[in-house]
DNA sequence: ACCTGAACACCGTTCAAGT
DNA sequence: ACCTGAACACCGTTCAAGT
């Protein structure tokens, strides 16, 4: 419905109108809502020109073509990552808030992860001020400057990668009919410890494998605070 | 050079030949290939029947469709994972040799990465049989019952989001030009460990947090094996 | 400056017609 | 049974023509 304004619906014939239709804005925002909902491999600038009423070549006025609206679409959702707590908070707290704003940044809009995992962040200003952040308080947690980034590259390989399983179909390794033939681990499936509330098996994952590494990499790595606080019950 | 056997360069005419010029096993290899030579979104059936020598439609002869191909180029690629270890080896070592396998099995078809991450394994019954392996190990050493597939689950996240990483373009968050708006993530870049040898730094990352992960997975839920041998040095 | 409309070379898939 | 060839409804993108 936000996208009817006034008199959208009449047919426009050819030349320039009144008042523009499109613009960038409202094209990106378009296309991360139409990626959400028909997915990655669905989606087309052919059909989100029709979702906006509008002719394929009209887009192009706007974007240099689909791998530049992607870019963009990217960025929206990055800007969803909340790093302020590094400026706030105790080293293994920020990095627990940090790993799960930034998954839920793309839970938040499952389809545009397998998109966005590989493609480079070239000259996405507001991301490279996050990173400025997170290693700013890796290295007051006392963190030696050549472990941070190695350290923060394996945070964000688990965190990605705990998206993509946040959004694959639940039960993706469910024995079914193989159960006889693998009897062991058809156990484990079924006495699998699902929580007690709301949480998924995705979320029981991510949170077991946080708390490991965050625990791994302090253990490793002493520092004075996490000697002196080790914020694991 | 494996594809021509026969005088396959000559044109051939309609109707059927008198020996099978396709048959899903090449045309399943060929695919893998053409993956790995171009990349998932290059990919193409057209593309695929032309570098078989082929019209488009008589690959349809063979496959069902495209994606009835990608499942089984994802069967070749998983059946290349070895979890023998978990049979011969203590908790840890098995672990850390299992992830080195999978992810290696995935980074030696880089471009197969994303299209598999969240599809479904329906019906793989040796990937069923390698989790069987692996979910036996856990059990051995002590593991309880319902913590097995969180914690494995967890570990599959953290490889899979490496396996993407080792394959995205390095340098992925180089500050470049921006170096003076985010001085310490500069700096952090700069001094960065680069190990000393032919390890890059997604496989530097990838060691740092799978022994994190390792550590703490063992250190939250210790078991009399873990206890008596802690293999981290 | 900003939209239409026609065109281009693609894409995955179907199906009748050949042998 | 297994390939060709033509056809279908798509795809991303370009560009002249309108206003």
């Amino acid at each position: 419905m936000p996208t009817t304004e006034k008199g959208a619906t009449a047919k426009r014939g050819a030349g320039r109108p009144r008042t523009a239709v499109l613009s960038r804005e409202r094209i990106v925002e378009a296309a991360l809502d139409l990626i959400d909902e028909v997915g990655a491999e669905t989606f087309s600038v052919n059909l989100l020109a029709a979702r906006l009423g509008v002719r394929p070549s009209s887009l192009y006025n706007h974007i240099a073509g689909k791998d530049d609206l992607l870019a963009a679409v990217q960025e929206v959702i990055t800007d969803a990552i909340d790093s302020t707590m590094f400026e706030t908070q105790p080293w293994a707290n920020a990095v627990a808030g940090w790993a799960r704003s930034y998954r839920e940044a793309f839970i938040g809009h499952p389809h545009a992860i397998p998109l966005f995992a590989t493609s480079p962040v070239a000259g996405a200003i507001r991301t490279m001020e996050m990173y400025e952040r997170v290693v700013h308080g890796f290295e007051r947690a006392g963190w030696p400057l050549q472990r941070i980034i190695p350290a923060i590259v394996a945070l964000e390989c688990f965190i990605l990668g705990s998206a993509m399983d946040a959004v694959a179909p639940p039960d993706l390794f469910h024995p079914g009919d193989a159960a006889e033939h693998v009897p062991t681990l058809a156990a484990a499936f079924a006495a699998q410890d699902r929580g007690n509330g709301a949480r998924t098996e995705s979320d029981i994952a991510f949170q077991t494998g946080l708390a490991a590494m965050i625990a791994g990499l302090a253990d490793r790595d002493p520092t004075p605070e996490q000697r002196q606080a080790p914020t694991r019950k």
